[in-house]
DNA sequence: AACGCGGGGGC
DNA sequence: GCCCCAGCGTT
């Protein structure tokens, strides 16, 4: 069992750490990825960065991340934009919340912390679309902080490596436990990446590739078949789920679509929407249309100005 | 604890 | 064509 990690422990856990950061960083000098936030890891490279790979995967933010921070170079130019100007430039990434969070961060970065977002983490996490994750990720990549970017490729390797497995629930304070001890050993920026891009490329989720792995000489799951399976099963029957593109999940990206087509500054109907969204989506009427715009709205994705509807200006 | 929030790639 | 991915905010 986990969680009653004693004294005499304490010296194992060490000693293995101290083991696995050499491997580790080799591994990572020789194959890791070389990124845009990574060549240049100002605070505000990493934050949008961080924001834009919130569930979003590596290959996709690239392209996204370099026309975005060219056209807002500086937390000072995405917080004088328009928060419409920001939602477009993320099309592409989905979830436009991120974007409504990340153009309300870069405002209080600059009104409330002169344009440099704080070191405190528990400061980091006040800022809008920063959570547990996020706020480790910016300490760690933007000011070398010892601390450990917990997502769940990172978790995973953790897990594998020092537990082998652990039950769910009240595993987080293991994993920050094995990562406390990595970071006595190693740079806190190369240790993240260099866990990330194992997690992403060699620990994967279904079929990790442990004959490639460096840390494979010491990790407690190497070689363990129940790795293939799947680690989440479906709550809903297949027979009862909906398609996606019938879902209100779809319908909102549409009408952000429809929005984002417009020139800026203008608006439209919303007649004028579901007369656009007809081709593709036949079967919602007039009012899936409108409760949909009015969620957005609502989470402040679009606006509704005299019954028409935009992007912010 | 459970749910809502996109879009693209893998199989 | 279906399944998978996995952080934050809200409830």
């Amino acid at each position: 069992m986990r969680g009653n990690r004693s004294p005499s422990q304490r010296g194992p856990l060490r000693t293995r750490a101290k083991r696995i950061v050499g491997p580790l960083d080799a591994w990572y000098e020789a194959t890791g990825r070389s990124l845009p936030w990574r060549r240049v890891p100002t605070p505000y490279y990493v934050v949008v960065s961080e924001c834009m790979l919130q569930q979003t995967q590596v290959d996709r933010v690239v392209p996204i991340f370099e026309a975005f921070v060219a056209r807002f170079p500086s937390f000072e130019a995405l917080a004088a934009a328009p928060a419409g100007a920001v939602v477009r430039a993320w099309h592409g990434l989905g979830y436009n919340g991120r974007a409504v969070r990340l153009h309300a961060l870069a405002r209080t970065v600059c009104s409330r912390y002169r344009g440099v977002p704080p070191e405190d983490a528990q400061a980091l996490r006040e800022l809008p679309g920063v959570g547990r994750y996020t706020a480790g990720a910016i300490r760690a990549f933007a000011y070398g902080i010892p601390d450990i970017a917990l997502d769940t490729n990172v978790k995973r390797v953790l897990e594998r490596v020092f537990y082998g497995s652990l039950q769910d629930g009240k595993a987080s304070r293991a994993l920050e436990t094995a990562g406390g001890a990595l970071l006595e050993y190693a740079p806190p920026f190369s240790l993240n990446s260099a866990l990330m891009d194992l997690g992403a490329t060699l620990c994967t989720a279904r079929r990790p590739k442990c004959v490639l792995c460096p840390l494979s000489f010491t990790c407690a799951a190497a070689g363990t078949s129940t790795s293939h399976e799947r680690t989440r099963f479906s709550q809903t029957a297949v027979s009862e789920r909906v398609p996606f593109r019938e879902t209100s999940r779809y319908l909102r990206g549409r009408i952000v679509d429809v929005l984002r087509a417009l020139p800026p500054g203008t608006s439209t109907t919303l007649a004028s929407v579901h007369k656009a969204l007809a081709r593709c989506l036949p079967s919602k009427t007039r009012s899936d249309v409108a409760a949909a715009a009015t969620a957005l709205v609502r989470d402040g994705i679009i606006v509704r100005r005299r019954s028409r509807l935009s992007l912010a200006d």
